[in-house]
DNA sequence: ATCGGCTCGCGCAA
DNA sequence: TGCGCGAAGCCGAT
């Protein structure tokens, strides 16, 4: 089974060479089930040459945090394990990409360089910096995505009502099985030694090595996928906006960091059809067109971050009420250090400190009130995404953006009634919250720790 | 407990 | 040109 061409597309017009094929792991942090190794593969088998696995590493933020290096080191070294097994070298490359990159590609006489997708702003600088060097094909796979972003849909969706035609329909093209990744035939001239990780970590100026809430890794992903689709999937469309319930798939993290495939995900849920329908559609429905439909927005908004990437609506009436007058204003710190009058969204806040994650439901409520206890809209953007990107273990990636964006500017969102601050963006508080769960089973769970912020 | 109004614009039918 | 309906709500009337 060969990688559909739609899935694939050149990022500079150079000519691949005779040389190994590269795979730039960067997304999409997983062995099996990846489309972007499979065709990193499938052209080193056609040319009959070595096939590399390069994970390029720097300190991309100053807002990634020791929590999620550990995550995504404790996948890599796992990626690492698994490619030895296949006789696929792997090689980690510090520094900035456009330097790093280059060098590899001329010691080794690289003949084609593939990389995964990501439609975020950082990520596609890196890449075209990279292929713009290069002499050689630089190749990009959305390996991300069941429906490849660019298919998906040429243009930026006005809201997931736009979007979930397209998707439907061309599911029964790309929702498939994987292919394995197979044993490579060919050797090369890299020799590799095992990376020594916890020497990267003081190189980040991260502290050392520990043992992570979370279990990291593909195989930690499967199992947790197994668990949920076996155990939870049948309740998810009664319990997953209660965040005092383990309602939610808890898949995020292992989805950000690509240790787990969506469509491995849709494809396993699929397979047992004798789960809840409604269930089962419900949280397809979230897997694969808010997802991807995240994805949309920020390859086709350049001002996704920003209050003038949002509806003309949701601009005008964001400018309409910019001078409203704030009852309560919170700096970063106030907010960060979860010192407000409103125990529900501390609560929440040091939720996602203690634990890197969030409820969903709690998400929307936690960036509404951003926006209602800062100066202006913007503002509420900058800080609702500096603490997403520094505490979320699926922070940094376009579901958080659009997320806040949803809630703040009202991305994807209609019109509601007109209000104070808010003007016509969908409003949430406190009474709703109340309404919908028991917010005080939810805010005991995270009561305040004075320890919590000592080591950040 | 349940329902309608709030308010905007896309996409499709005609 | 008209019309249905939407990413998770709120509020007041019944």
């Amino acid at each position: 089974m060969k990688v559909d061409e739609r899935r694939v597309r050149g990022l500079n017009d150079r000519a691949a060479g005779g040389g190994p094929v590269v795979y730039w792991m960067s997304r999409d942090q997983r062995v099996q089930d990846n489309w972007a190794l499979l065709y990193a593969q499938e052209k080193a088998l056609e040319r009959r040459v070595p096939l590399y696995v390069i994970f390029n590493l720097f300190r991309i933020s100053d807002r990634a945090n020791t929590r999620q290096y550990r995550f995504m080191f404790a996948g890599l070294k796992e990626v690492e394990g698994s490619l030895e097994a296949l006789s696929i070298p792997f090689t980690v490359l510090f520094g900035a990409p456009e330097d790093v990159i280059p060098v590899f590609v001329k010691k080794h006489n690289v003949g084609e360089v593939v990389v995964d997708f990501s439609p975020l702003r950082y990520a596609r600088t890196r890449r075209t910096k990279v292929a713009t060097q290069l002499s050689c094909a630089v190749t990009e796979v959305d390996a991300h995505n069941i429906i490849p972003c660019w298919k998906a849909s040429d243009k930026e969706e006005f809201a997931a009502y736009t979007f979930r035609p397209k998707v439907h329909r061309a599911l029964s093209e790309f929702l498939s099985d994987f292919p394995k990744l197979k044993k490579h035939p060919h050797e090369g001239g890299l020799k590799t030694k095992p990376t020594d990780w916890g020497a990267y970590l003081k190189q980040l100026s991260l502290e050392e090595l520990n043992d992570t809430a979370f279990a990291a890794g593909e195989k930690a992903a499967h199992k947790h996928m197994a668990a949920f689709i076996k155990a939870r999937l049948d309740m998810y469309h009664e319990d997953r906006n209660d965040p005092t319930k383990n309602g939610v798939s808890g898949l995020s993290p292992y989805l950000h960091f690509g240790q787990l495939s969506a469509q491995r995900v849709a494809y396993e849920v699929n397979k047992t059809l004798d789960n809840n329908k409604e269930a089962r559609e419900a949280f397809l429905e979230e897997l694969i067109v808010r997802r991807e439909l995240a994805d949309n927005y920020c390859f086709y908004n350049k001002k996704y971050d920003k209050v003038e990437g949002a509806h003309a609506w949701a601009q005008k009436t964001i400018a309409e009420h910019k001078e409203d007058v704030r009852e309560y204003l919170y700096t970063k710190n106030q907010l960060e250090t979860a010192k407000t009058h409103d125990d529900l969204w501390n609560a929440m806040q040091l939720q996602m400190v203690q634990e890197g994650k969030m409820h969903g439901w709690c998400r929307m409520y936690w960036a509404k009130k951003i926006l209602e206890w800062t100066p202006d809209a913007q503002t509420a953007v900058d800080i609702a995404l500096y603490l997403n990107d520094k505490y979320e273990l699926d922070g940094m990636d376009p579901n958080g953006v659009t997320g806040v964006m949803w809630s703040i500017c009202g991305v994807h969102d209609r019109a509601w009634n007109e209000r104070h601050i808010f003007g016509k963006i969908r409003y949430m508080n406190y009474a709703g919250a109340k309404r919908k769960f028991d917010i005080k089973t939810y805010i005991q769970r995270y009561a305040p720790n004075d320890t919590l912020f000592d080591n950040n």
